[in-house]
DNA sequence: TTCGAAACACTAACCGTTAGTGCTATTGTC
DNA sequence: GACAATAGCACTAACGGTTAGTGTTTCGAA
């Protein structure tokens, strides 16, 4: 494999620069007006790119909003790939969902999250993402050592993770909602294990596989 | 025949024809030919209808193929709030969401799973309507008196129910699936009855009477 | 230097969706 | 029975997101 070196390359500095540039000239257009008034051509004019250029580095409108999306993803599971093998997986995954919620939860960020309040599209592409999100976390989750070998266990708590982000996110006190949300999990978590070594401890050897599709 | 006593209105007799005359032949073009392939053109001429007719009846081209839509969020609700006085609550939703898993997992409705898992508009589309499921769920379930008076525990429970149900579909044994999501569901409600009552002033897990809290 | 790939632009279209407008049939009322 | 009001429906035209097709430029590698 040819290693093109490390040198981020004149051409890859600027697609950057154009995809920083479209990405805050949308959300400054969106900021000022509102997400729904503002469209793709006027975004693309503003930045002085065309239409088909704002598409090759995002691909939707929505996408323009939700930039940081695989960041979050990253994140998430990382904090439970790579926690001490005797670190217990619910609190990794509640200190880590609270760090996250405190980048969301800050001043500058409020407006950002106003605007996605305001519009439906926004609204159903962040749950859509969230989704996805769970669906990662999940197979972080069925691959970790400490998890029960039950697949449905460990999609479950993936699920009830990114819930508990979106939950304590809309509630009055964030990181008090996220430490309720996160002691129900916990429980659930619990339950999930009891269960799993009752029902077939000497039993193992099945489904390795199961997972993905499109 | 159809005698009217309670006079259905020939008018609304017509219109019911025509909304089901459309949802039919949406459906059928769609399992033939794919949704993503079908375009509402198209299914307003084989229905022998305008376009805009078809928007008279159905909110989006998504709604089409959910259409059972309120259906399912009613009976859910309805099982919460019209359930017997002292019946516990999560047996109750257990209950419900087995039985709307089943209408769902029957043969027949084999295709239309099918469909909406290959197109990301319906799967984007489900999630959206899972979670305003999710929220009048909630609602339903913070005014039951079998509460505790957190907000942020009901609208967890909520969730995670709803969660529940998606999580149980996609699995190779839905109730078996089911049943276990549910006991951990169970755990995480005991849990937050549990912090309530702590948190709060005492009162007893097992038999309290939530009184309201202003 | 030369070649190929990638970024970008531009046009033109498709698709979902929504006014705007008006016709027609049904309904409740006189 | 006649009448006005209403609601269903059709039709055209358009808007906004998105994509295909077609070039043109520009950089990176051989």
């Amino acid at each position: 494999m040819t290693v093109p070196t490390v040198p981020p390359g004149r051409r890859e500095r600027k697609k950057a620069a154009t995809r920083q540039k479209i990405a805050d000239t949308a959300l400054r257009l969106f900021l000022e007006h509102g997400y729904d008034a503002v469209g793709i051509r006027e975004v693309a004019a503003e930045a002085d790119v065309a239409v088909t250029t704002v598409f090759a580095h995002f691909a939707s409108k929505e996408a323009l909003v939700f930039d940081q999306d695989e960041h979050f993803e990253q994140r998430l599971t990382y904090a439970v790939t790579a926690r001490a093998p005797q670190d217990p997986l619910i609190p990794a995954l509640r200190q880590e969902t609270g760090a996250l919620l405190s980048h969301c939860t800050t001043e500058e960020a409020a407006p950002l999250w106003q605007l996605i309040e305001g519009s439906s599209a926004l609204r159903q592409y962040e749950v859509s993402m969230r989704l996805r999100h769970a669906q990662s976390l999940a197979a972080a989750i069925t691959a970790d050592p400490a998890s029960p070998r039950d697949a449905t266990a460990c999609r479950t708590i993936a699920r009830f993770a990114i819930d508990a982000f979106s939950l304590a996110r809309e509630a009055d006190d964030p990181q008090a909602a996220l430490d309720e949300v996160f002691r129900m999990i916990d429980a659930a978590w619990e339950a999930a294990l009891l269960s799993s070594s009752e029902d077939g401890e000497s039993e193992d050897s099945e489904s390795e596989d199961g997972e993905e599709g499109s």
